[in-house]
DNA sequence: TTAGTCAAGGCGAATG
DNA sequence: CATTCGCCTTGACTAA
């Protein structure tokens, strides 16, 4: 096999440790001291899962490959080979494991590492180079999942929190109705009384008459300009806004559109949790 | 029989 | 222009 010697520069510090051929020629380390490395040569072995009863029905498997291979090492399978192999294999779990291994080194795989690899799992590069891409695309897949998984515990939490401030939403505003409703009965009393003191003193009655607006202007809350005893901070008008606009976000989403600025996504997670599961898998589903 | 998994094919986009 | 990549799909295979 000639292979090996040159790749130190192109891989990952360990890379080389972890690298051998099937013979181990160069790097004579014990495989069993060797996780990612092939403990069998794989030309001799077949995956005991499901490969090897079936080569009595076909006559293709990756050590014919394998033979092909030989004959063009840096290339991909010529259309003789191609055609030979028409049946898919799987890889064997020797050629799995340390695949994976070396994926973790780096999931981008340089065209040495891959030349390597292929020599020393008995593959063609392009066989290798399609697992590490078919490799990537699991672990987008997993890690959406994961993405998924984050993004609705935090869904949740923001819920629950937006459900105490529904409640306590709910709450103020029949507090603020009350006091609407004791300030106009109040005014209301108020003018009766002005008007009646007031029947032999038409002059003034400019003058009272902008005292008692005077008057409501200071404790009416719905004076644009003052705040509300219970919420120095919040003026009145601004009080309407953030209740007109609770209203709102109750017929769009009865829970959600406070606290998110982004109505779109408060949207998306509306329908994720009001409607069947967004992602096809369960929601305790495992990720390994 | 069917759903799920995996290796591989095909295609378009990006890159040097 | 060749190569590589991501994405989608196909076909072989397996387990329930």
């Amino acid at each position: 096999m000639a292979c090996n010697g040159m790749a130190s520069s192109f891989f990952p510090p360990n890379f080389m440790l972890q690298m051998q051929t099937p013979h181990g020629e160069e790097h004579p380390l014990p495989t069993s001291l060797n996780p990612i490395l092939p403990t069998t040569p794989c030309t001799n072995l077949q995956d005991l899962r499901g490969v090897a009863p079936m080569l009595g029905k076909i006559s293709m498997s990756f050590s014919g490959i394998e033979a092909c291979e030989e004959m063009n090492a840096d290339d991909d399978l010529s259309d003789e080979c191609s055609q030979a192999g028409e049946k898919k294999r799987r890889l064997n779990t020797e050629q799995v494991r340390t695949l994976e291994k070396n994926f973790e080194l780096g999931n981008k795989l340089e065209p040495e590492r891959k030349i390597q690899l292929a020599r020393a799992l008995g593959l063609r590069p392009r066989q290798v180079a399609i697992w590490f891409q078919n490799r990537r695309a699991r672990w987008k897949t997993k890690q959406l999942e994961k993405d998924y998984d984050v993004l609705k515990r935090q869904f949740e939490a923001i819920k629950s929190e937006n459900d105490a401030l529904q409640a306590q939403n709910k709450k103020l505003q029949a507090e603020i109705l009350a006091l609407k409703g004791r300030e106009t009965s109040e005014l209301i009393n108020l003018n009766k009384e002005t008007e009646g003191s007031c029947s032999n003193r038409s002059e003034n009655s400019s003058e009272i008459n902008l005292d008692i607006s005077r008057t409501s202007a200071t404790e009416s809350p719905l004076n644009p300009h003052q705040s509300i005893p219970f919420f120095p901070s919040i003026r009145p008008a601004e009080m309407d806004q953030i209740l007109q606009s609770s209203s709102r976000a109750e017929l769009q989403c009865p829970k959600i559109e406070q606290g998110i600025p982004d109505g779109s996504f408060s949207n998306l997670l509306c329908s994720m949790e009001e409607q069947s599961p967004f992602w096809p898998w369960s929601d305790h589903q495992g990720f390994h």
